[in-house]
DNA sequence: TAGCCTCGAGTTCA
DNA sequence: CTCGAGGCTA
């Protein structure tokens, strides 16, 4: 058989190029596949095979030339053709209306101004040089003068277009493109699984994981991470005659490049205080991490009257929400030891804004924990509010801080000083004396916080107690009187009068309450109300077997004979009776029975803030309906109540196909 | 035995 | 809220 023509061969190239260019362009910026990745893959192969065996017609755009790029030593200097300035920013609707009245007045007229909203992408800003539709060069920001060449790292992220699409028209002779590097959400944590399990430290944050991968010195590694763009704009822009951002985002668009969908027109500032907060919302179901909104003004012509202060634009701001991220100093890691003798780590640090709150402490979990993430005393290290409320210390920001070294747990109570022991498989380091005061006074906490949740008496004052050494048990407690307040600094007549009054109450809590609040092990609220249920009485479940526990629903061999053990100790026995004694409930009450109602058997999850109840009131009225009321969403999960505001449980329930109820469908449901 | 689901435990700030 | 682990079920 003869070797096809030379002619035969270029024109198969060609084709195939132009098709995987097309492909490329629907996947990526149209979002909108018109076939199978496998479909695409067989192009590819034909495409790579035809060229091993032509490598004379290779050429530098050609889909399969991504890679391949020798490892480099260093990166150039790149010199931007147009500074990247940076943006002003905003972080209050006060802000964005004297921003828009700024306008105005330079403006120095009553034409009509439109705003362009696009989300500000935390990633990696870069700057792309295209001559004749041909990507030529790409750099980072650097100082916004000039960034690192990192070309052939660039090359290798696939939404970035080797060849910008030709329709037919004019194409600037050189064009410099603008965008932001991102690692997606979804990618970002397969990267960082894959890195714990080859035993290396994880990358704080997706931005971090961006930023490292396009500066690695070897581009095959680039091309293994998973990277994407957003394009937002252009520097130099050689006789490219479009009118308005608006317009340059719809040509980018058509010529190959992947801008964000979510980008907005509006004609008012208020519309665009609206947008962003309807932006606040939308942000936690994006794949991408934003950290604020960019607001451009739309008109070229208006944005060339405005100029730019400083290299900063005049025509644009960035709002910005309060940062969910933040360094600080790690002072010391110390050591909290909890009701059941469990060694808590958590992190001291230099106070710093978060998400609008000041944190200065943390937990961490377990000594695991802290060295996977290599967290040490001294270290700068990264502290993040994200969906959550609670902060939590990612990582070290950058490189330990010399003579920094890793965590171990003290060998030694630092109560009691007994030698601290960690079962094997278990995460927890533990304090093995049942004596130590950590117990006592975190199972007060326990009793005054959660199970009969005293008003008036929390954490201060419990330990104020004990260290005089007034109460030292929770039947102690009951026993307290004015008189012995009244000795105590600061309390007055009518404040230990309250403390007193309110105590005496709590002796009303129902059975489940003080049985949660004897602090048995492995049973909490809910498996303590299955018990009152079950089987009524206190002098029934001191006379309770291993074998009668466990044929309660939800109570295995594990937490049976953990509450047999409990009521074999004489000690506890003891302190059961001192509290019947005191006078405190050792039977269930009539209100615990279960109700039957419309809703029995069905469950609801609640998040978010409700307008006309709150969340106890909510809970409530579903249960009087016979309804369960939990608080994680599963595929069992009736429906989902959600109020302003709502938490990850919302993602989770959309993602599991629970229904989801606003307040007027609750309403309707409890029929109001 | 795996894979859900649910529970327990410890947790932050204003 | 999140993690880890106990309990239940397919």
């Amino acid at each position: 058989m003869a070797a096809p023509a030379v002619k035969d061969v270029q024109a198969r190239l060609d084709e195939l190029r132009a098709e995987l260019n097309h492909h490329l362009y629907r996947y990526h910026v149209l979002d909108d596949p018109e076939i199978s990745d496998a479909a695409y893959d067989r192009l590819y192969d034909e495409l790579k095979a035809l060229e091993d065996e032509y490598p004379d017609l290779i050429t530098p755009d050609s889909p399969t030339q991504r890679v391949g790029a020798p490892p480099s030593d260093k990166f150039e200097k790149s010199r931007h053709l147009t500074p990247m300035g940076s943006l002003d920013k905003v972080t209050t609707d006060e802000a964005l209306a004297k921003w828009a009245e700024d306008v105005r007045k330079r403006l120095d007229s009553d034409e009509p101004v439109a705003y362009v909203l696009e989300p500000k992408i935390d990633g990696s800003a870069i700057n792309l040089v295209y001559e004749d539709g041909v990507f030529i060069r790409g750099a980072t920001r650097g100082d916004g003068y000039q960034g690192e060449d990192v070309t052939p790292n660039l090359r290798t992220i696939s939404a970035i277009p080797l060849q910008m699409r030709d329709l037919g028209d004019d194409l600037p002779a050189v064009l410099e493109v603008r965008g932001e590097v991102y690692m997606p959400l979804s990618g970002f944590r397969q990267f960082n699984e894959r890195l714990t399990s080859e035993g290396k430290a994880t990358a704080p944050n997706p931005r971090n994981a961006a930023a490292g991968s396009l500066r690695q010195k070897d581009s095959s590694i680039t091309a293994a991470r998973p990277l994407s763009i957003w394009i937002y704009g252009l520097g130099r822009r050689d006789g490219l005659g479009t009118a308005t951002h608006w317009e340059t985002l719809e040509w980018l668009r058509e010529h190959g490049f992947r801008t964000n969908p979510f980008a907005e027109r509006v004609d008012s500032i208020e519309d665009v205080m609206q947008a962003c907060r309807e932006w606040e919302l939308r942000r936690a179901e994006l794949d991408y991490e934003i950290d604020g909104i960019v607001i451009k003004v739309d008109s070229h012509e208006q944005q060339a009257r405005l100029g730019a202060l400083h290299e900063r634009p005049r025509w644009a701001r960035a709002f910005k929400w309060a940062p969910m991220t933040a360094q600080t100093k790690l002072l010391k890691i110390a050591i909290r030891v909890g009701r059941t003798g469990a060694l808590n780590p958590w992190a001291m640090l230099e106070p710093v804004e978060v998400g609008g709150v000041t944190v200065s402490k943390a937990t961490l979990h377990n000594e695991e924990d802290i060295n996977r993430k290599q967290i040490r005393e001294g270290d700068l290290v990264i502290v993040q509010r994200a969906g959550d409320v609670i902060p939590q210390v990612v990582g070290p920001a950058g490189a330990h801080r010399p003579g920094t070294k890793e965590f171990r747990m003290p060998k030694k109570c630092p109560l009691c000083g007994a030698n601290v022991v960690k079962p094997e498989g278990e995460a927890m380091h533990r304090c093995p004396n049942r004596d130590c005061p950590s117990r006592g006074i975190e199972t007060l906490n326990n009793w005054v916080m959660a199970a009969a949740d005293i008003e008036g008496v929390g954490e201060q004052l419990v330990r104020r107690l004990w260290d005089v050494g007034l109460v030292r048990s929770v039947p102690d407690l009951y026993r307290l009187t004015k008189e012995q307040l009244l000795e105590l600094d600061g309390f007055q007549e009518k404040s230990a009068s309250n403390v007193i009054a309110s105590i005496e109450r709590s002796k009303e809590i129902p059975f489940r309450r003080v049985l949660y609040g004897l602090n048995i092990p492995d049973v909490g609220g809910v498996t303590a109300g299955v018990l009152a249920r079950e089987l009524g009485t206190i002098d029934r479940l001191l006379g309770a077997t291993v074998e009668e526990l466990q044929a309660i629903d939800g109570i295995g061999p594990d937490r049976a004979a953990s509450i047999a053990e409990w009521f074999e100790d004489k000690a506890n026995c003891n302190l059961v009776e001192e509290l019947r004694g005191l006078g405190l409930r050792m039977e269930i009450g009539e209100e615990e029975r279960p109700v039957e109602g419309p809703l029995s058997g069905q469950s609801y999850v609640i998040t978010g803030t409700l307008e006309s109840y709150t969340r106890e009131e909510a809970k409530a009225a579903l249960e009087a309906l016979g309804a369960k009321v939990g608080d994680s969403v599963s595929k069992k999960t009736t429906g989902l109540v959600a109020g302003e505001g709502p938490g990850s449980k919302l993602a989770k329930a959309q993602k599991a196909g629970v229904p989801v109820l606003d307040e007027r469908a609750l309403q309707k449901l409890l029929g109001r």
